[in-house]
DNA sequence: TATATATAGTTTCATATGAAACTATTAACA
DNA sequence: TGTTAATAGTTTCATATGAAACTATATATA
């Protein structure tokens, strides 16, 4: 792995908060480091979401997302509910278990390749969504009220960004900067 | 993600962003929601540090921070990683006890407070400290090189707002963002 | 056709986690 | 003082999670 020498932000300002620990490669300040500061933003974020489908409807969080797809587009295959939550298939077939348990899901035996099984939601289901959906979004734009409007566009380019070079990064371990190469290969 | 700015109800002085309910809007696309992109997001990123420490030199997250603080600042009581990492007592006393059996913290007594275990790393936990720090700062700049200077410096105001807001949110179940600090729960 | 291989989905096992109960010690106060 | 409350930290219990093994079905190939 490249140990490439302390590298200084460029010729600009300095943030102060950023120079104290700047100079070196030797010291790390938690509360300024982006992964960690990103991990607890995240953690608040969604426990603020799970306060509503949570403690309102008992969904877990994965069960919220999964419904959330079916509730869009239906009938889904587990798999392709994974594809659309970023949720692997454990976890999707555990969250389905738990749907169909509680009635909100139904599951059928696709006749053409008797290993899928087609998923929909139930009309509780769909009712629970369009209950949650609303309550949802205020809670999005109450976060995203403590923003500017350019501030929000920022963001959204700014995940976007970030997300594509963090997969980059999971699949190319060593850290070596420059062309990313896109690697095709799923999960 | 949602580029809409945040809606107001026309009319009425509807001081607050609720009552949404009206919001006609009853489709909620998980690939454009806020808290599900900031939870990818995180994910990938924490993936590819958890490289970094967990495959290289076998700590947990929790280990990595509790070590990361001490590593700065020693002696600490668990009570005091906890505020400085944003776990919880539970998670910083596992993470410690690990930490201790690896040989790398110690722990004492306070004399004056015996209910308190000062904790200092050992030798190896700071070399490991070391060893890590630059490791993790390339990574983090491997990150923010996919922004320009000024997205990353806006990213960093971004979530500081955004994290203010969402740890009120946490507190005021009610999807009604007044003033009100909490009045209720306990924890 | 037989054999290997791939895919969809579930289960198992070991570990991680959160909430609440618990131990030990110190502070509050009547 | 003696009793109660508060604090630091650990343990318990129930559940969540990830990785790998497993079942069942479909496809490829020789």
């Amino acid at each position: 792995m490249a140990h490439e020498p302390p590298r200084r932000e460029a010729g600009g300002p300095v943030a102060d908060s950023e120079m104290l620990a700047a100079d070196a490669d030797s010291r790390l300040d938690l509360a300024s480091f982006l992964p960690y500061r990103l991990s607890i933003l995240q953690l608040a974020v969604s426990r603020s979401l799970a306060l509503i489908y949570g403690t309102r409807f008992d969904l877990s969080r994965h069960e919220w997302r999964a419904l959330a797809v079916l509730s869009q587009e239906a009938p889904l295959t587990a798999m392709e509910i994974a594809e659309r939550t970023s949720m692997d298939k454990v976890q999707v077939s555990r969250a389905i278990a738990k749907l169909i348990a509680a009635g909100r899901v139904t599951r059928e035996t696709d006749p053409n390749d008797r290993r899928r099984a087609p998923l929909r939601p139930t009309s509780e289901g769909r009712a629970i969504y369009r209950r949650i959906v609303p309550l949802a979004k205020a809670r999005e734009r109450e976060l995203t009220s403590a923003l500017t409007p350019a501030e929000t566009r920022a963001l959204d380019r700014i995940i976007d960004k970030l997300h594509r070079r963090a997969l980059d990064l999971q699949h190319d371990a060593s850290p070596a900067r420059g062309s990313s190469i896109r690697a095709a290969s799923g999960k």
